[in-house]
DNA sequence: TATGAATGAGAGTTCATTCAT
DNA sequence: AATGAATGAACTCTCATTCAT
């Protein structure tokens, strides 16, 4: 991260002017991630934006059209992080394997934090809304296959609304935080797991996979 | 409380000012409601809501203080929407029974309409964010209680963690909506249903629950 | 002053409105006075009034057009306080005399109050302007008239500018209330009536008039 | 204090934000200043003042955190003139002497205007009072200083209490104004500089300092 | 007449965005 | 490109005054 400009014959604006506006760019989406997180969208002023990022108020204007846009481009940027792995049910204690994901997924929807940010904005800016309910099929749809596998290898229960219990577990995860920010306990993903797996699979299969635990799983 | 105008003679202009100022005072309740449900609350303005309440922005004031305070008062008049029905599981087949609890928990929930006004404020708002964790613990603890009862009789798993259960449940229903709006889908409160009882109960006991449908409900 | 119309038959509303009413303005008038006294007159406003004065809000309209008539009204129900009483000057001890006399007006004016409120006010309101000029101009019409008096009895300087002089007198007392407020200190009447005496009284005239010092002097 | 812009060559926009900005901000105190003293305070808007300055509201906010705030400014700016100069007594016909300063004094109190503003503020605002009343201080204690020093060459009054002439002469010149403003006439000077001359000059001295009128003045 | 709820213009203030430098 | 001062629309809230009861 250092900064390439301590050049030999000097010169002027010797890097790139790209990559420092990228660095500009990106302090800002930081800067808005931060501040979004801590006090609200609406709470966020564009000034201090700029302030915390370490560049003029103008400046903001230069990379962003406006507040939303740099939030647009706050949910792009790290939209990856919102998609969980894919987990592979076979050949490991279910419970355990799910535990582990689920905990992986929350943390990174916790350091993206836009929990708080987004419901007031989704009803009146439907582009926005457009974005992250993308986001949020994304997600679904890779919980969904995951359950999908599973069901193709006749795991879970037959009667099984893949639909209904892919989108409970991408809820219970998200509103984890809720959880922990309200009641003060963290959130146990170990308790979450076992009743996913109720939900998910027969309690023979269960029994099953948990004794055919050979190999590692993460 | 009837209305108490519809006298034959008379015509005294009774229950001149109570009753007048309560129905203003519900009126910009109700406006407020609307509104903060149909724009969000930061883009609610107070003379909006006045406005919509078919009176004067100074009017607003003599009813609250400011926006913050009418929409405590809205929560707080609305707060018993909150609670859900005590089941009683036994009697009746479990997966219907609760289909309906939650459908009808589910649309007074809807009714109220909060979910998308609440979340930007809770952070910045302790009071507010305080008179809602107590009525969320509420809505907790009954649900906990019901399942409390199921438990004792022995009809649920035996290693089930009532409160993680509980806070589930509350979850699934709260977001229901959220999955309305996002996917357009109806909510299928059948498979959540299906889905919840098999966190619930074991599979022996449901079929036996399921079996001895006999009469009444609640 | 009675009312004339306690008639025999009477009724009701024993005392008559007029006497009622009367009450009732007063009643407002004093509220006016106390509140402009302590808080300012823009800092007044005219429900504070009438909730001081016991009346509803409306009933103040009723009296008055606007919180400025009611000043106005004030001012000319008090205009005689800020007459000064006349002096004799022969006969006493004239510092004597005067320091009794400044001070008896003093208090009438600290009484009524109007330092603070007014200053502000004259400005905007030619009106209110001429109300109070006129009030001002009887009080230095007073003074002039008590120095006359005194000049043509051969007691004052000869060169003296009566008008300046009056004019200085009227200032000292009214400025004296401020020196108070600011400086802590009571304002000490002996020692102005004393400066005060010099600039009217050549120093052989005052030792003489002391001297004469045959009867009572209240 | 020149402006620095007129350059023959260069250039380069010297001095930019510093001086542009002390520009707008003395425009706004000036029009403060100007608005205040023909409107009073209470009636003066913060926008009337950023329009009469030529600047946007915002912009007045940019420089002072409210109207307060400005007249405060305002006062601290221009506190020096509120000291009036000091007199030398000996060596010159003092009832001329004084006439001069006062009329001198007066000018500045009266370009700086702030009589009527003042009044009704400082009973309810205790810091803008300190700040006044510092100034008044210092204005007495310059006079007295004057005083003393002709005290103590033995030419006042023995018996004189500097204290409150010091503070008879400083009304005098404050109120000046008001008499203007009222009377339509002009305050005169020369009477008024008698009358003080009396109040402090034995008759004997006050001659003999008129015959020893030799030279320099102040 | 008396009441006090209702009114709405307008004051004070903020902040997203523009623009001269 | 970067800066940050300037802009002004829009918001919150107050209060003199009106008006239905």
């Amino acid at each position: 991260m250092p900064d390439h400009e301590d050049k030999l014959v000097g010169e002027f604006p010797f890097v790139p002017k790209q990559e420092r506006a990228q660095q500009k760019r990106n302090a800002l989406i930081q800067s808005g991630n931060a501040l979004f997180n801590s006090k609200g969208y609406e709470q966020t002023t564009a000034k201090e934006i700029a302030a915390h990022a370490g560049v003029a108020t103008g400046t903001f204007y230069r990379y962003f059209s406006d507040k939303r846009q740099l939030l647009m481009s706050l949910i792009e940027d790290k939209l990856e992080n919102y998609l969980p792995p894919e987990p592979s049910w076979v050949s490991s204690d279910p419970e355990f394997l799910l535990a582990s994901l689920l905990e992986a997924h929350y943390n990174r929807l916790n350091e993206l934090g836009l929990h708080r940010v987004l419901p007031e904005l989704l009803s009146k800016d439907s582009e926005l809304a457009e974005v992250l309910g993308t986001a949020r099929k994304k997600i679904h749809a890779r919980i969904h296959y995951g359950l999908t596998q599973a069901s193709e290898k006749g795991l879970t229960w037959t009667d099984l609304d893949l639909d209904t219990v892919s989108w409970a577990i991408m809820v219970l995860v998200e509103n984890g935080q809720e959880k922990e920010r309200q009641s003060g306990k963290k959130v146990d993903f170990r308790e979450i797991a076992k009743v996913i797996c109720r939900m998910v699979f027969p309690p023979a299969v269960l029994e099953h996979l948990r004794n055919s635990e050979n190999d590692t799983t993460e």
